[in-house]
RNA sequence: GACCCUAUCAUCUAACGGUUAGGAUACGGCCCUCUCAAGGCCGGUACACGGGUUCAAAUCCCGUUAGGGUCACCA
C-alpha cells in the first residue's frame, strides 16, 4: 500500500495534470478548501480505546434485519468502549430515495433502544458536531476533495455512456475477462487535455473516475477484526468517484465521511469484503488513516433446501418492522441477535436471568465467524417465551397494550377497560417460585389467552363425552352448588373428586387405570368437562386460578348455561 | 468465469494439538395428587471428503467437494 508521499511522487512522474481551465469547467461552483473542511472536523476527545462506529442506512423506507444486526453490533462495540455510535444517511442514490425513510430507521432503532449519539433526529434536525449526517447535504465536501484529487492528476472525467459501458462489459464477459473499467478498457483515462476540453465545451455528460495505480497481480493484505488476515488482489479498476448528478459513489463517500467523522471501526456485512482493496487505496490516496474493518457474516434463510441471504423480496421478516408488527418482545429480538453474535450469550443469560440485555458483555473476539447463520424462528420463539416468562404480569400488560394500540384496536379497548382483570389473568401461573408459564411468545398471542374471560365460550358437545348434555347439566348444577370462591386449592380439588364419585368417575388416576371398566372415567375427565364449560377449551392454564380470576358469578353463569 | 469467505448434531454453536466432542433450540421417552404450558430425569443425532505434519488432529498445512458473497454512474 502506498502512502501519500509515494502517491505525490507518482503523480509528479506520470499523473495527468489537468489544466486550470479543465478544472474550472469540471468544478464551476465555488467550493470550500480542504483545509477549511478539515478544520471543522477536529479529532474527537474520547478515552483510550473508545470506538467510533456507525450505521449507514440508505433511505429506502425499509430497514433490513441485516442492517439492524450490523447497527446493533456497531452500537454495542461503541457503547461498550465509551465511544460514539452515529447514524449517517447514505442517500447518494437519489433514485432509491423514499420520503419518510429516515424516520422508519430512527423509529426502529428507538423501538429496540439501540440509540445513536449523533445523526439525524425525528424532527429533521441533526444532532452532533460532525455533520451534516446526510450525504446529499455534503455534496460540496465531496466535490472539494474530488477537485483536490483532480488537481493532483489522479482523477479524470470519463465521457463513456451507459450503453458503451454495457457493451464493454458484454465484450469482456464474452472473452472471459474480468469486467470493469481498467487497462485498455479505460478509454477516457488517456484523453488529452484538448480532447477533454472539447468534450466539456460540447457539454458532453461526464463522471469522475479515480486513476487506479493498483496491480491486479499484486496482493493487498489487511487485518479484518472478525475474519482475521485477508489477502486480496489490488484494485486496478478506475472506479467512479463522482456520479453524473455530482454526488459521490458509496466508495468515495465512505472514505471522505469516515475520515471526517473520525470513525474508528467500520462494521458491515461481509458482502463488502471485495471492495476493501479499493477503500484502502482511496484512504491512501487521500493520505488518511483508514478505519479498522469488521466484516460480519450475513443472515441467511433456507429456501428449497438451499441457503441464501435473507431477502426483502421473499422474506417478510427481512424487514425489521415485521417483528414490531407481530408483537415480538423487543428484548427477545435483541437476545436472539446477540445469541447469533456470541453463542456464549445463552450461558450468560442462564447465569444472570434478571440483568438487562444491554449489560451483556459482547466479546468482540468471539463474534462468530462462520458461513452465516440461518434465521431460525423456532429459536427466536423459544427466546421470546423465556423473555415473556421473566416479566411481571403488569409488564406484559403494558407491553401488550402498547402493541395493541397500534395493531389491534379491539384488544386495546378491552384491555384498557379491564386493566386489573387483564393483569390478574396474565398473572395466572406467573412467577410461582421461579417458574412461569411459557406459552406466550408475542403480544399477538395475548388476545387468545384472555378472550374467553370476557365472552361466554361456545361449548362443543364432543368435548363433554362420555356424558350426555342432560348429565352435564346435572353435574354442572351440582357443582355450582358446591363451588365456593374462598376454597383453597386442595379443598377445590377435593370437591371435584366428590363430584367425580357422585357421577360414577374414579376420584384418582391409579384406581381408574387399574379398573377402567368400573368407571365412566377419571377425575381428569370431570375436570375436563368443567374446563370446557367454563373456558370452552379442553386445554387451559390452571382451572382453579382461572375460576378465581373469573369470579363466582361468572363461573356459575357458565355452569348453568 | 474471476476473486474472497465458510465448512462440528435438524438449527445456532463450544472446543483455540491430548475431552466419553460440550451447551441451547427442536425431536422422542418417562415422571409430575385436572388438561395444556412449565419443571425434573433419560435418549438419539455431528467433526464434508482425501492427503499430509505430529507421539497425538475437529483443531495446523495442501487438495477436492459443497455452500455463501462480490464483480454498477446501487448501497
Amino acid at each position: 500500500m502506498k502512502n501519500q508521499r509515494e502517491y505525490a511522487i507518482m503523480t509528479k512522474k506520470k499523473g495527468i495534470k489537468m489544466t486550470p481551465e479543465i478544472i474550472d469547467l469540471l468544478f464551476p461552483n465555488p467550493l470550500p478548501t480542504v483545509e477549511e473542511i478539515e478544520a471543522k472536523y477536529p479529532a474527537r476527545q474520547l478515552p483510550e480505546g473508545a470506538v467510533v462506529s456507525r450505521l449507514a442506512p440508505s433511505p429506502t423506507g425499509y430497514l433490513h434485519i441485516g442492517n439492524f444486526y450490523q447497527g446493533f453490533l456497531a452500537e454495542r462495540l461503541a457503547h461498550q468502549t465509551g465511544g460514539v455510535f452515529f447514524i449517517r444517511v447514505e442517500d447518494t442514490d437519489q433514485k432509491r430515495r423514499v420520503d419518510g425513510a429516515v424516520q422508519v430507521v430512527l423509529r426502529a432503532l428507538a423501538h429496540y433502544n439501540v440509540l445513536p449519539d449523533e445523526g439525524p433526529q425525528l424532527d429533521g434536525t441533526d444532532k452532533g458536531a460532525y455533520g451534516p449526517y446526510t450525504q446529499s447535504f455534503r455534496k460540496e465536501i465531496y466535490q472539494a476533495y474530488a477537485k483536490e484529487v483532480v488537481k493532483r492528476g489522479l482523477a479524470y472525467p470519463c465521457f463513456c455512456s451507459a450503453e458503451e459501458l454495457d457493451l464493454m462489459r458484454k465484450v469482456q464477459e464474452k472473452q472471459g475477462l474480468r469486467t470493469g473499467y481498467y487497462g485498455k478498457y479505460a478509454k477516457c483515462r488517456n484523453l488529452t487535455d484538448e480532447e477533454i476540453l472539447a468534450n466539456l465545451r460540447a457539454g458532453k455528460p461526464w463522471i469522475l473516475r479515480f486513476k487506479s495505480d493498483g496491480d491486479y497481480d499484486k496482493r493487498i493484505v489487511f487485518e479484518d477484526l472478525l475474519k482475521g488476515k485477508l489477502s486480496l488482489p489490488e484494485n486496478n479498476i478506475d472506479h467512479v468517484l463522482i456520479k453524473g448528478d455530482g454526488l459521490p459513489t458509496y466508495h468515495f463517500a465512505h472514505v471522505v465521511d469516515d475520515h471526517l467523522m473520525k470513525t474508528t471501526h467500520v462494521v458491515r456485512g461481509e458482502d463488502w469484503v471485495p471492495s476493501v482493496p479499493l477503500h484502502l487505496q482511496l484512504f491512501a490516496l487521500m493520505g488518511w488513516q483508514p478505519p479498522k474493518y469488521a466484516h460480519h457474516a450475513l443472515l441467511q434463510k433456507l429456501d428449497n433446501g438451499k441457503r441464501r441471504k435473507i431477502s426483502k423480496r421473499y422474506d417478510p421478516e427481512a424487514n425489521i418492522e415485521y417483528f414490531a408488527e407481530h408483537g415480538y418482545p423487543q428484548d427477545a429480538v435483541l437476545e436472539y441477535l446477540l445469541n447469533l453474535m456470541n453463542a456464549s450469550f445463552e450461558d450468560w443469560r442462564k447465569a444472570n436471568p434478571t440483568i438487562p440485555v444491554m449489560d451483556f458483555p459482547l466479546n468482540f473476539n468471539k463474534i462468530s465467524n462462520t458461513a452465516g447463520a440461518l434465521f431460525d424462528f423456532v429459536k427466536l420463539h423459544s427466546i421470546c417465551r423465556e423473555v415473556v416468562a421473566r416479566m411481571t404480569a403488569e409488564e406484559v400488560y403494558n407491553k401488550t397494550l402498547a402493541w395493541a394500540e397500534k395493531a389491534n384496536e379491539k384488544l386495546a379497548t378491552l384491555m384498557k377497560t379491564n386493566r386489573e382483570k387483564c393483569i390478574a389473568i396474565l398473572n395466572i401461573e406467573r412467577n410461582i417460585g421461579n417458574k412461569s408459564r411459557k406459552d406466550l411468545t408475542k403480544w399477538e398471542d395475548v388476545e387468545n389467552e384472555i378472550s374467553y374471560f370476557f365472552e361466554k365460550p361456545s361449548v362443543d358437545a364432543e368435548n363433554l363425552k362420555p356424558l350426555s348434555l342432560d348429565e352435564v347439566h346435572q353435574m354442572a348444577a351440582e357443582y355450582a352448588k358446591m363451588y365456593s370462591a374462598t376454597d383453597d386449592k386442595d379443598t377445590w380439588f377435593g370437591k371435584i373428586k366428590q363430584l367425580a364419585v357422585k357421577f360414577g368417575f374414579a376420584d384418582n388416576m391409579k384406581e381408574y387405570k387399574a379398573n377402567p371398566s368400573n368407571y365412566k372415567g377419571s377425575v381428569a375427565d370431570v375436570a375436563r368437562i368443567l374446563r370446557v364449560l367454563i373456558t370452552g377449551r379442553t386445554q387451559s392454564p390452571d382451572l382453579f386460578a382461572i375460576m378465581q380470576v373469573m369470579g363466582k358469578g361468572e363461573v356459575q353463569k357458565r355452569l348453568e348455561g
